[in-house]
DNA sequence: ATCAAACACGCAAATAATTGCAATTATGCT
DNA sequence: AGCATAATTGCAATTATTTGCGTGTTTGAT
């Protein structure tokens, strides 16, 4: 039996259980407890599970009554998510923005993930209430009830005094010649203020968003560094992306 | 039964019940006492519970917007919302602070009611974000994930630059001769700050918190206009604050 | 003040985790 | 294919964690 294939064995019986432990693993699946051990503690570097004491656990013991399976092309979307993950490291401070891509990427986030986030969605803010190590900022202003975020002058002015190593933004359209756009003027300001004062921009898209355009431009595609969707990144259509110097993935 | 699941499995008892027993957790856990008061000692130290004699308490009542018939003590509550709903109109320019009292005040606001509601609480901003006519403005700042309200100088330098026609707090110890108390420093800090603003404030409290005292002052009883409990408005208990020209609903 | 319940401390047994090391197996490269 | 290199695995010795029990102390309700 190979090794992977061990691994995910082991997380199928986990997702049946909601826990497992090492020493019916080694039983049932013919190796030392020494290999599940190591195989325990690889899956949890990966956020795949929770490693404790004698076993392990799921990671969602938390009751998720979220909504998760609600959302929309949500196997796109986490596809997405696990490609933005490998763009963060350990110490970042991220601004994180609004939409179910975004959501779903920060219902990823393995436990031992310590980073810093602001955000003005105010789902972000929840699903990352219940992480152990991670410092959440919400930004403060008036509500807009349809996307559940937050905005108001005060926040761009809060957001222009501060620098953050990455930003992470969905996109209402995205055009290889205008840059990023967005549907709402005040989200526009809001996304224009967040892309001056972060070292990196990663723009998340479904393909469907790419080469259509909305009212109020945020930036030009110099100022993307990553375009993450969930088609192959040397598809030809992002390839006018990759020529102007666009991180694809 | 592994460790951890044990404790996750005493922390979601503690949630339903606000209060657990060493005893009863000893009995249907399987373990002996002492294993226990480990538990909970270690629990305690990360800040999840509060140890006491005897057993353990919840520190801060962590808001779930969804599953409102888990909330402690439903039925008190609702009646507490009811009294302090005869106290808002139309208009009225209002901030409403954390906890579960105050989740069930906004979950029962007319459809037709029109005000403007500032707040520090997510839940509370989640659940106005369906309110048709409500314009909910929410407080910026750090995220308390326990009890998952917004904290942060910032804040209390916007409040203090507002004014508002009531407040709506609850309570973590209020007392005749003393005044409000709260226990964590931040949040009392937050909350003399929303006193001084508002022309009406409003203390809702459940009446086993009535005369038990906390750590940090938020303000003396003659800056307390309205005092709503779920017991009747004459009983004994409240006498005192009558007195001191309490309105007592 | 009294007394049972709750607690803290240390100890020992059982179980689990870690580490270094050697044997085996896979992988990449010419 | 053949070889070098890296990855995987099991083993043994060591270390750490968990748990229950005995002992003595503290607590808090009467």
């Amino acid at each position: 039996m190979l090794k992977k294939e061990r691994q995910i064995e082991i997380l199928s019986q986990l997702e049946k259980s909601k826990k497992v432990l090492s020493t019916e693993l080694s039983l049932s699946l013919n190796v030392s407890e020494d290999t599940i051990r190591r195989d325990l503690k690889e899956l949890a570097n990966e956020g795949k599970l929770l490693k404790v004491h004698g076993g392990a656990l799921t990671t969602a013991q938390k009751v998720y009554t979220f909504r998760e399976n609600e959302i929309f092309d949500h196997d796109k979307k986490l596809l997405m998510a696990k490609k933005a993950l490998t763009l963060i490291e350990d110490n970042d401070v991220l601004i994180i923005g609004g939409g179910t891509t975004n959501l779903e990427l920060v219902g990823i986030f393995p436990p031992d993930l310590g980073i810093t986030v602001f955000t003005y969605s105010i789902p972000i803010a929840m699903r990352l209430s219940d992480h152990p190590k991670i410092e959440v900022i919400l930004f403060g202003g008036k509500l807009m009830k349809s996307a559940q975020v937050t905005v108001g002058l005060d926040m761009i002015q809060n957001i222009s005094n501060m620098r953050a190593d990455a930003c992470f933004l969905s996109s209402s359209g995205i055009d290889v010649d205008t840059g990023l756009m967005e549907i709402d003027w005040e989200v526009s300001q809001l996304k224009k203020a967040i892309v001056r004062v972060c070292d990196k921009v990663v723009i998340m898209s479904t393909v469907e968003k790419i080469d259509t355009k909305q009212r109020f431009l945020v930036c030009g595609i110099d100022k993307i560094n990553h375009l993450i969707t969930e088609a192959e990144s040397d598809s030809s259509l992002l390839q006018g992306f990759r020529k102007r110097g666009v991180h694809v993935l």
